[in-house]
DNA sequence: GCAAAAGTGTTCATCTTACACCCATGA
DNA sequence: TCATGGGTGTAAGATGAACACTTTTGC
């Protein structure tokens, strides 16, 4: 913090979010599309402008969360990604986005009661190779909020976030195959997660039915650190160099 | 992006810097003693406000650097933490604050060329055990940079920032041992950083003197990512609940 | 019974750890 | 020569991948 007496240069505060959440197996993003310029017609992120000088940004996260995506603030996952503030960013002056990352789980409703237009999930490869047109520099954040998601699967119990307050080892493992984008093999799987203490813990309740054997339930545990951790499988030898 | 007609509340930006560097084999961050109020007398780090509306975050970060630091912006490694915007973290007004990594190699200077009164380099464990007042919301910043170090250390050559243009494998070692606050056995360390392809790479001219046989000495690749990663040991199976 | 998914046991390769030991230098 | 730190070998234990096999359900 300076000591100047000059007056430094206000700027526009935004809050973008990352909603992620996995859809009959496939990892999601939620994606508004832009009805006025720019980009006009280009899919976006959701977000907006800070409320007023009072709000708080992770306040204006979760108040965009309700108002895009029709999200409940509570028993959500949410947490910063980074502040994206290059001039040039966006056309229409000079805008610093902070960058929220959510996880929500797996819900029945197409895309949420959302008064945004053209609110809907795609599946985050199609953005990642490209596939569809995002407005901004929102690709560069969502890249940024997918690996966020991957290396914290690791060492933390974000995967949790991804499922219903119970749920199988199985669907836990579709969260960790679906956001790495591999195979797991489900009986070492199986020994892995049941191996972290206070990971997961079993419901008393154990079943559930659709095909085969019923699987116990179980819920997050109260660890949020993994240890030891989840480590994703190892690419191989000569392999990528971004940071 | 919303769409509407209102205009948004401008708020004041800042860059703040969280620089790390080893001093005889202990990780220290530099900290600037604040001349004015609020927090006149306690230690800050080192920051400011963005010069115009068409200064970069980055570019901001570069030019405190060189300002508050004396360091060259090229050839150190910087990198964003978060954005910090708690309502009322300054008592000023509404500042949201970008806070920066840096990590600069082990320098003769006592504290650089700095114009700012009282910079410091301050060991990191006397400020992490609250041992030092830091104004604002600073402390929150120095835990954060220093979380993010620790772990990018295991999986990315960020440890060959703290080093110089050459070195060996007993200073890298060293690095990881003060930022982790751990012991790690020489023989271990010493073949398993040569065995991740591209961490470190000989130079021809392998030797130095102090006391005992001479060191190869080595420098940093070009792989930034660590396959396989080097792990920080394990903690003990019942412990830290922190996200 | 059969298919399918849950859950268990076991093997083999690999990695980690601990530590004995040799090497090259300054004093 | 001894002390000191650089560098190598190696064996025991821990970990991880692969996969055969058993269990429990729906049909």
């Amino acid at each position: 913090m300076p000591e100047e007496q000059w007056t430094p240069p206000p700027v526009l505060l935004a809050v973008d979010l990352v909603i992620l959440t996995l859809r009959n197996s496939r990892l999601h993003v939620l994606l508004v599309e832009r009805g006025v310029e720019p980009y006009r017609g280009a899919r976006a992120l959701p977000g907006g402008f800070l409320n007023n000088s009072d709000e708080g940004l992770e306040e204006a996260a979760h108040r965009e969360l309700r108002e895009e995506a029709g999200l409940d603030a509570s028993q959500l996952h949410l947490e910063q990604i980074a502040a994206y503030g290059e001039p040039g960013r966006d056309p229409r002056g000079r805008i610093v986005s902070v960058a929220y990352l959510a996880i929500a789980p797996s819900l029945p409703e197409p895309a949420a009661g959302t008064d945004a237009v053209g609110a809907s999930w795609v599946p985050v490869d199609d953005v990642l190779c490209r596939g569809i047109e995002l407005a901004f520099d929102h690709y560069d954040i969502v890249v940024d909020g997918v690996e966020r998601a991957r290396k914290k699967l690791e060492r933390t119990a974000l995967a949790t976030a991804f499922c219903g307050s119970t749920f199988t080892i199985a669907e836990l493992q579709q969260v960790y195959e679906a956001v790495w984008g591999v195979r797991l093999d489900p009986r070492n799987f199986y020994r892995k997660v049941q191996a972290v203490p206070g990971f997961i813990v079993e419901t008393g309740v154990s079943r559930r039915t659709k095909r085969g054997r019923p699987a116990r339930l179980f819920r997050a545990g109260k660890r949020t650190v993994l240890n030891p951790p989840i480590m994703r499988p190892n690419r191989l030898p000569g392999e990528g160099n971004h940071e």
